[in-house]
Formats: C-alpha cells, structure tokens, sequence
DNA sequence: GTGAAAGCGCTAACAC
DNA sequence: GTGTTAGCGCTTTCAC
C-alpha cells in the first residue's frame, strides 16, 4: 500500500551533481544566508534538471516542523458541512493562512475510529497545530490534543469555564441586542426558539434573551420559551408549538437563522404577516437566510475576523509552546434588514 | 514556527524501559506476528506508562507509506464547498476510506500560490494518494501529480481523451433521457439551458440533448440553447431569454438542478405554470433542488457509488504504480418526480 | 563560504 | 523469538 515512488533524486545526489557538499544544498533550498551567489546558481540548475523535489518526511524528522495545520470538523451530522457558515470560516482560515506558508489539512471526524485515526496522526507529529470547529460538549478530543502538547484552538467552547484556547462570538451580547431591539420597536410578546441546551452556544444566546428582558423590567416566561436543534424543521415546529400557547406573540428570537427560516414558514401559514404582525431575528451562523428570506434581520457574526483570531491564537500558541490558554470573545452586530 | 515538541519518548525509550530491543518493540506496535505473548504485554505497558507515540515522519521515511490521501478542491468559488453534492462525495469518500486505515485530508486549493504549495506537499510525499474534485479543463494539476508518480484520480474529466485516471457519470446518457422522456410525454418544443461550455461536463451534457433530438428525428434548433454557468442566477435569465425567442416552449433541460431551480422561477414569473405548461429538468447534482423545488424530476448521479469508485482506482493504483490509468463511467439515472 | 559528520526516530534485513 | 545494524533524506553544528 503505497510503496516509495521510485527514482526521486534526493538532496545528496542533486549535491554531486552541482559539485558541492549535502549542507550547501540544503542552504540553497531553505534560502539560508551565507551562500556565494555563483554557487546558489549552480546548485538552483541541478535542481532544475534533476527535478529534485525535498522529502517533507526526512525535512520533518530533522528537526523543523511540518508547516501543516490541521482544521478538525467533530461533526457527526455531515451537513453542517454544506452550510455556508462552514465555508465562510474556511475560506478566512485559508486567507489568514497565506501568508504563514502554512498547510490547511480539513479533516473529518465521524466516528470514533475516525477520532482514534486522526489523534494518532496529529500526536505522530504531522501537523503543527490543529483548529477544532464545532466541539460539542462532551467532546475530550480537544483536551487529548492538549495534553499531547499540540497547540489547539477552537472556535466556540464547550463550557463557561472552557480552559483550551478559543475564539467565540458574543453570544449572550447579541441575543440580547436583539431582544432590546425588539423591545424598543414596541413588541412585547417575545418568544425564543432555542438551540439544543446541552450546546454552550444555545445556553448563551438563551441567557441574553433572559437578560433582555430583565433590563427591560418584563418577566421572563417559560413558556415563551421551545427548544430546537438549529435545523429549518425545528424551528418550524416549534414556532407552531409557540403559536398554539400564545397567540399574541409579536416578536420571535431564533436560535439561527436556519431555525428563524423554519419559523418563518409556520407564521405565514398560521396567517401571520412577518414583519407587520410578528417580527423574527436569527444569528446568522448560516447565512441561507439571505437567499430564502434576504430581508431578515440577524446578529451578525464576524465570521472573517474569528478566522484570522483563530490563527493568530495558533501561531501564538506555536511561538511559545509553554505558554496559557488564550481566549478570544469577538462583538456581535444587529444587522437591521427589514423594519422589525 | 512549530518545534519540537518537549520530552516526547521514542521507541528506543521504550525497549529500554521493557528491557528489549528496539525491533521487537516495533514490531509490537506494527502487530507484526513473532514476539512472545509475554513479551508482547511487557512492551505494552512500557509503551502506556512512557505514552509513547509513534512518530510518523520517522516511519514514513524508514520507507512505510504515509497512510493518507488527500482529496483536493481546485475551486476558486468556495461556494462550491457549500453544495450537498460536495459534502456527499466527501461523505462517500470517508465511508469507503474507512476500512483502509487511511486519513482523508481535505485541501483547498484557491490561488497559483496553494497550488504551488499543495504540489510541494504532494510531491515532498506527504500523501500516498490525491483525489481531484472540480477539476477545470485547462488545470494542469492532474498532470502534474501524474508525472511526479503520486496515484491520483479525479472526479469528472477535463475532456473527451482524458487520460488521468477519473470517475465520471454518464452525463451524454443522461441528458439523452431526459429529453426522450420529456419528448415521450409528448413535449415538443425542449429548450435546453448549458453550463458553461468550456467544461466538458457541460459539452456532454448539451450532446446527450441534441442525440435525443435526433434520434427522435426532430431537428435541433441553436436558438432553443442558452449558456448559464450551473448557478441559479444564469438558470433564471437564460430561461427568460428562451422564453423570449420562443414563447412555445414546452419542455427544459437545466444543466444542473441549480440552473433547474433558476428556470422554474423564471417560468413562473413569465406566467407559466410547471410541470403543466413547461416540464423541467435538471441534474441533481447539487440536491438543493430538493429543499426548493422537492417535485423536480431530475438525472439522478449514484454520487455514493462514485465515491468508492474513486477509492478503488486510487487503491489499485497504489497496488501497481506503473500500471496503466483507468477509466470508470457510471450510470445515470432519470427519477421522475412529478408528471413531467 | 563551504564540506564533513552527527543525528532525527523508525523499519527491515540479518544475525543469533 | 529477539537483538543488532544499516539505512531512509534531511538539517545543523562544527571545522576548515
């Protein structure tokens, strides 16, 4: 399975061939300092002709790193993966990663043999460092990675008292800005669609809807309160669940913009006219909703500048192994779309 | 960047703790068959005690493989990312990896600088294998990885003598169904709706419609053709544009169920109800369609089979690196949906 | 400025 | 069965 291709020249030959000794060559490759101009020149020829390529595997076990880094998605529910939120953090990763000549190894974790597989990989010294995306709470791979000593940063964290390195949004700041914001236009009958409380995420954006209210002086109800999953179908059904209870329910926050979708849907069918009778706002994880329903008003996440965050923790991490956890809580916005 | 990390036993420290040598602690880890049961345990516990984990550059270049592949999206539009198709293939892909032993590492590759690095890593070694998604016709990366003896397949060809190993659906086939079946309804003025034609995708596709046309003994008309580029968007204008030309149609083929999507809005803008006065369909390439349009009849592609497809070209050419480069087509399939 | 030599941690071939 | 040894291809002192 995958034997060594055959008749790849290696450093030492490209050295004979430009008349030189190993070390010259590997000076040449690494653009090291000290090298007579004449002799770059030849030792650059050799390498043409023999179309000498460095082996990453020997580069590596010498001493220097991998300049490989590797994005972990601990997802068993691939379809995150087709959300535009993903994509959007990727392609920031990547950006913010141009310059470093650094690697972006996506890795998929499924299962738990995946999970086994993939830890041996990165403990085997093949990535510098790893970034995790969407670690739910019981998850301890980011705490093996930790203690194996590879610098991990995730974006979100698992708890309140979460200690691995991360970057997360104001979640609690945003859902209440919203809320208020509702609140101020005159709504008084705000309802919430949740993500799944055992997700710190969900928990947070709770606690800023319950905060908002408090500020504003109304009571917090449970029962304006149901509980989804992030999913469009979720949100749909408990919205309706949220109708059946209070009809006169005039505000909506949802848990995502997917859920607020969903909710969406059940409103109009139950009659309901968005914005005039019922106004509905959702964090923007996954900005679908700007194509089913492009006027919604959101909390905006700064998808690109948690990305950059992310690297930059990782290079610190890089820098001084030793060194503390870092964490990262970037501002959320309230994107007014549509009078709400 | 990334040094060492600290105090990381090797496999030398191990055989010293278990008081043997190193080949047998070796050959403990790599299962090897050979060592006494008791010796076997006596390593395993030295092994947990000290953690030890094996470092994978030093195993790669004592001359095993490196035990991953990686799957390449040469897409300068992340959007692509975001499609179910992708994250379908790449579902496929980790289920038909699994069994292997081996990781699938994700790598985008956007700007001349990540393809350049991307070939580094590739050809430095680090991979055993390359899967190439989206390839675009004039990409010379497929040759590249070829010529560096790296086994390599792609998902889709770049032209008609494609020699680079691929798997490709039988896109001619399809689009050929489709219009029989549209023509067989009794539908007689199919307009058609491309994707761009500099991708041989594309081509085929805008073949399978014409065959169908002449094999039905009706006369392909250029002016029932109009380019999009599989978005949504160019589905929508093209549409208005046939419609324009000829306000008789009866009858679309969409490049992919996108452009199907876009069309079906176009048409019902124009006051044309769907499928009654205008069947469409589209390749489900991309099974958005699913969540907007649910009823589309579409050519369906066996994106699971296509995945371990891929995997089994990729494993055989691992096999016998100097074999030849192969070829697989599969079948599509016409699913009817609605009354079309 | 450049060459020589000592590893990096592992596998595999070969002794015993 | 198990220990020993010779590399794998590179980086990096350390002399010259």
């Amino acid at each position: 399975m995958g034997r060594r291709r055959p008749g790849t020249p290696t450093l030492e030959e490209v050295a004979a061939r430009a008349g030189v000794g190993r070390g010259t060559v590997s000076r040449v490759i690494n653009n090291a300092a000290g090298v007579k101009e004449s002799t770059r020149e030849v030792v650059q020829r050799a390498i043409q002709e023999l179309g000498y390529v460095p082996n990453l595997a020997a580069r590596s076990l010498a001493g220097r790193s991998t300049d490989a880094v590797a994005l972990v998605l601990t997802e068993p529910d691939w379809r995150v993966f087709a959300e535009p939120f993903f994509s959007e953090i990727v392609r920031s990763l990547g950006d913010a990663l141009t310059d470093t000549g650094m690697q972006l190894m996506l890795t998929l974790v499924r299962s738990d043999t995946e999970r086994k597989r993939f830890l041996e990989y990165a403990r085997g010294g093949r990535v510098d460092g790893v970034l995790l995306l969407s670690v739910h709470a019981g998850d301890r791979l980011p705490d093996m990675l930790a203690e194996a000593r590879l610098p991990t940063v995730m974006l979100g964290r698992r708890s309140g008292d979460e200690y691995v390195s991360y970057v997360d949004a104001d979640n609690v700041g945003g859902a209440r800005s919203a809320v208020s914001h509702l609140l101020a236009r005159g709504r008084r009958a705000i309802a919430t669609i949740t993500g799944p409380q055992d997700m710190y995420v969900a928990q947070c954006r709770l606690r800023g809807y319950q905060d908002a209210l408090a500020l504003a002086g109304s009571t917090y109800e449970e029962s304006l309160v149901a509980e989804g999953d992030f999913t469009e179908d979720s949100g749909r059904r408990a919205m309706a669940e949220l109708l059946d209870r209070h009809p006169e329910i005039d505000g909506v926050l949802a848990a995502s913009d997917t859920t607020a979708v969903g909710a969406l849907h059940a409103l109009r069918t139950a009659g309901r006219r968005v914005p005039e009778d019922v106004a509905v706002i959702g964090f923007d994880d996954f900005p679908l909703a700007q194509r089913t329903a492009p006027r919604l008003t959101t909390v905006r996440q700064p998808l690109e500048e948690m990305g950059r965050a992310m690297i930059r923790l990782l290079l610190e991490d890089m820098e001084e192994p030793s060194a503390a956890y870092r964490h990262v809580i970037l501002r959320t916005e309230l994107q007014v779309r549509e009078s709400a």
